[in-house]
DNA sequence: TTGTATGCGTTATCAA
DNA sequence: TTGATAACGCATACAA
């Protein structure tokens, strides 16, 4: 600013005023300070900018696997949100690991961005609250947190399991399998929990329950040879998976078999990814409101940042079956 | 850090060295100003260090659709390549849309990141040679460009559409389709060129193209309508889609149809996504080095945020064919 | 309408 | 080993 000051002949403040308010500075001067700007290619530093007001106008997004589709459609959300507000969004991607997202986030608390928004590995970790206790507003996204001193925003995958058993048993199958696990994933023990529910809501039997290791394409197609490995009369004649990553799996492992979905199984996945209802066999799919989720979380970690009497709340949404040929036929 | 100073009974230019130059400082001091920190939730300010510095030790990476699980695989090469430099990567969505581009483009100068990497809708617009010439590393990602100041790395698609090509004629395949457009896209022009060296060399006949307004799976599905509905002997017995997107559309319509794949109708797609090796009929598909891709992109930016001697360089690197279930049977 | 002076939070230089 | 002070680039209050 010096530089283009000097050239335009004109002071330091002058020049501030035509950035930040140009109808103060005479349409001559401000042309010459333009033109100023231009030859010496003048871009304003935004760190300097911001080191008097505080904070920058950008929010983050600290993902839990940017490979995986549920979160690149969450983060579209947000950034819609973000950009309806004119708010910039930075993606950061933990990898599923602890320590990237630990680094990210200081990262971000010391860059003072304006907000923050996180699919933690564990959502009771102590160094999550401690980045709004140091005063970068942080929403969690897609978990939901005992701690009451943060914003989450979740869907009800207890309801989501249950929606999916029932369409099932609609289906008129009486033997179901869930394939998911670990049962360490709080995701994965709510939606087989509320599978449960609904085989007790109509007096079924139980769930058959292929434990996985991950919730992973390669995991479904080993669950896969498991359940169809098991003998005739006992072999469900339908599978719930605790995401479309295990119902591909699955589905490749059923067709590489020459069995036919949903003739010899019906398959059920859950998130509704894209790939989902592009797969060979279009998959049915528990959809979680993805937009929805990632809009929502946005605009409570805008309001935390923006407004003093700010409110923490933990939002559920509600996730709705999408019916397609992998159990209609 | 005048409050921790304070409370510490220390002078600033302590609690600075206890944070940039330890070893210098006494260890009681030095405990002591540590535990002034920790009681006052005190986070160093990013925006004013690197104010006297001039950079943040950040790097971000603006990409096209980060629902396309190409790019993601892109951004987890340059991470890698990132981290191991000790950098911090952002990444940014375009969405296909050229003011986000620029949007995002300009903010991040204005940041002062240390470098850019940017898969960009219009490599020869102007904007992108103006931020490297306005001091930021710019590296232009799986696009190349004539501009020579500039470093680009891309993937040398003309050779993939002739693995391609030459893939499905030593399976015996005479009639071929290239299913993709539309041929404003460079990357859809030359694989089509690659398609037809490659039938030339073997002087087998042309090949038929079966246009697309976009590489989408919906574009696929519409694409394998028109495919299946050729007279019987002028249907191609192979389809080489422009990517796989479009291979995955297509594979989608020909099962619907109650076709088998490859029996019927082989398919090969482009990009190896994940989500081609996890299909109901695993993809024979081009693979592009993507790890590589993001990797030799951040050491080039890295490279010339650092080495003043830095030559501007286009890379590319060559692409190989992955073959699947689609197209072995 | 324009110029001057001060401060934002940090690092670096130099003196103590 | 520690302290005092001048930058860094910009925004703002106030003076001219």
């Amino acid at each position: 600013m010096k530089d283009v000051a000097a050239l335009a002949r004109v002071s330091l403040g002058t020049v501030s005023n035509v950035l930040n308010r140009p109808e103060r500075v005479l349409p001559e001067t401000r042309q010459r300070v333009e033109q100023a700007m231009a030859d010496l290619g003048f871009v304003r530093n935004e760190a300097a900018r911001h080191l008097r007001s505080g904070r920058s106008r950008s929010l983050a997004y600290v993902m839990l696997d940017a490979a995986n589709p549920f979160f690149t459609d969450v983060a579209a959300g947000i950034e819609e949100a973000a950009e309806e507000s004119l708010f910039s969004l930075y993606m950061c991607n933990s990898g599923n690991r602890a320590d990237r997202e630990a680094g990210y986030l200081s990262h971000l608390v010391e860059q003072r961005v304006q907000g923050i928004l996180v699919t933690p590995l564990d959502p009771e970790a102590e160094h999550l609250a401690a980045v709004a206790r140091r005063g970068t507003p942080l929403v969690i996204v897609d978990r939901t947190t005992r701690d009451e001193s943060l914003c989450s925003v979740a869907v009800d995958d207890v309801l989501g399991g249950t929606l999916a058993v029932e369409h099932l048993l609609d289906r008129g199958h009486q033997r179901i399998a869930f394939v998911g696990g670990p049962e360490s994933i709080g995701q994965v023990r709510d939606r087989l929990e509320g599978a449960r529910r609904g085989l007790a809501a109509a007096e079924a039997s139980d769930i058959t329950v292929i434990a996985t290791e991950a919730t992973t394409v390669r995991e479904g197609r080993m669950a896969g040879e498991r359940l169809l490995g098991l003998a005739g009369r006992k072999r469900p004649t339908a599978a719930f998976c605790a995401n479309d990553l295990l119902a591909l799996g699955l589905l490749q492992q059923v067709v590489a078999s020459g069995l036919r979905v949903p003739d010899d199984l019906a398959i059920v996945g859950y998130d509704d990814i894209y790939f989902a209802g592009a797969a060979a066999v279009p998959l049915t799919s528990v959809r979680q409101p993805r937009h929805v989720l990632g809009r929502r979380a946005a605009e409570l970690v805008m309001d935390e940042a923006a407004n003093p009497d700010h409110i923490h709340q933990q939002v559920v949404l509600l996730p709705e079956l999408v019916a397609r040929t992998s159990t209609l036929g």
